[in-house]
DNA sequence: ATGCAGATCGTCT
DNA sequence: GACGATCTGCATC
């Protein structure tokens, strides 16, 4: 089942939990490529100024201002995509950045446009998942609580989750030490995990 | 195992 | 004109 758009109209740390363990699906000419999301992370518009729309509206960020459930996805480092969902408050420009999946389906094809073997190696960080599933600047505004090229259906919920700073987001004063990342805890698909757990 | 430089370009000042 | 919500490969310890 597609999640509905309520889903993501609450407190945008709650739909950046509550979206571990569900499943982002892709459907593209190539084929289908899925799996279950591992790590997530909240930013919170004007009230965060690690988030992108920190400064108010801007042309990229366009789609949080719409309706919940829109994909916002942007350019990082002129060669890597990021996939966010808008969330949160009606009218707050808020959103839930997508940075790790468990590969569940599709996995050749995720392979081949990774260039990688290991299953781990697939989507275990917000560019690699974007490559893995061809997630690109085209499927900007596309909502997810529609079936399509880009959807998000019900998996089961995760035993434990794990709250953490974000990562990469130093340059925030006021919000860098907030603890809005979520992860499964334990799952070794999110990103930075090490082969062996450190003894 | 850890660290660092380079790639590369859209977006905003 | 400067700078990323990143990833990779190569260097070093």
């Amino acid at each position: 089942m597609i999640l509905p758009r309520s889903f993501y109209s609450g407190d945008s740390r709650e739909v950046a939990r509550n979206l571990l363990g569900q499943i982002l699906v892709r459907e593209s000419s190539e084929g289908r490529t899925a799996g279950v999301i591992v790590e997530t992370e909240a930013y919170l518009g004007k009230l965060d100024d690690a988030a992108h729309s920190y400064k108010g509206r801007t042309h990229r960020v366009r789609a949080l201002f719409g309706e919940k459930g829109a994909a916002y996805i942007y350019l990082i480092y002129g060669m890597y995509y990021c996939l966010n969902v808008s969330s949160g408050p009606a009218g707050e420009p808020e959103c839930v950045l997508i940075r790790a999946l468990e590969p569940v389906e599709g996995i050749d094809l995720m392979a081949h446009r990774r260039g990688k073997e290991k299953l781990r190696d697939l989507c275990s960080g917000p560019g690699k998942l974007c490559q893995a599933l061809q997630i690109d600047k085209s499927l900007y505004g596309v909502d997810v609580t529609q079936k399509g090229p880009l959807h998000i259906v019900s998996g089961a919920a995760p035993e434990k989750i794990e709250a953490t700073p974000r990562i990469g987001i130093d340059y925030a004063i006021y919000t860098k030490d907030e603890p809005w990342r979520f992860i499964i805890a334990g799952n070794p698909f999110v990103s930075g995990a090490k082969k062996k757990p450190s003894l």
